[in-house]
DNA sequence: TCCTACATTGGACAATGTCTAAGTCAAGAA
DNA sequence: TTCTTGACTTAGACATTGTCCAATGTAGGA
């Protein structure tokens, strides 16, 4: 994650205590807390950090493509920081749990030309449902 | 619609005046109207209905499988009254224009047994996003 | 026609996100 | 090292979307 903060001090950005914070948490596998968590988690180490700065810092990192904003439920936005690597999402229905899959081929060939429309297609995004073991575990 | 609501009144659904009206605003092919939408296209017709009731009365046709909400950006929900028809999404980026679209095989296929961490995996959403034609016509 | 359980209403409240004005500070300049 | 300045952060007001509740109204069966 030191990393992704060089690189981005390289573009000119600022580094901050607070940005620095933002990007620890944002660090691991399968990582996709909502900006309420974020701020959370960020809090536990740096308490001062405001909200408005982790949403401006979230922001960023969208913009510079280095996090993905991930909308499952139409509830809270998710931040991903796997930005590298192509992916898509199996949510549990249940627990809300969320992991990242690779599909195997192009999921836009599914979509025959006469179901274009005439658009400029451009991007797929795949959500994937189910309920995950622990949820379907016995009790 | 009048099917539907023939429908629903068979199944215990009290017939008002309310919910004749969103049921008739959600009338069409390609409709994904917002809650908001709903209303403010309700209120046309029938002027004291409330906010309140559109977003009860929306949920309940969700509820009862006949209608499906679709959530594309994060921010209002959609609902989407091709209830019976499997399809999926096309969205404009630029203008959000949304159309119902159908694919050539099952997306499911896509994700490998490994890639599935256990899941009991039952559902499936694929979202295009591009330019309609519209948007992307010289100006 | 009358009853009553179900539906509707308005407004308060909740969750999530955006904006602004004022203060603070990172990092280049001297 | 210290200074300077424009970018960053902050608190809190505000906006949008959605939920809840107590009071009132009404569809449809008796």
């Amino acid at each position: 994650m030191s990393d992704l903060l060089e690189r981005l001090r390289g573009r000119g950005w600022r580094l901050t205590a607070q940005r620095r914070v933002v990007a620890e948490v944002l660090d691991g596998d399968h990582v996709h807390y909502t900006a309420d968590e974020v701020h959370a988690l960020a809090s536990a180490r740096l308490p001062e950090i405001s909200r408005a700065t982790v949403y401006n810092t979230l922001g960023e990192l969208v913009s510079l493509g280095e996090v993905l904003e991930v909308s499952t439920d139409g509830r809270a936005k998710r931040y991903d920081p796997n930005a590298h690597h192509e992916h898509q999402h199996l949510v549990c229905s249940q627990c809300g749990t969320i992991r990242d899959v690779q599909l195997q081929g192009d999921p836009l060939s599914a979509l025959p030309e006469p179901e274009r429309y005439g658009f400029q297609v451009s991007e797929v995004t795949v959500t994937y449902r189910g309920i995950c073991p622990t949820c379907s575990a016995p009790s």
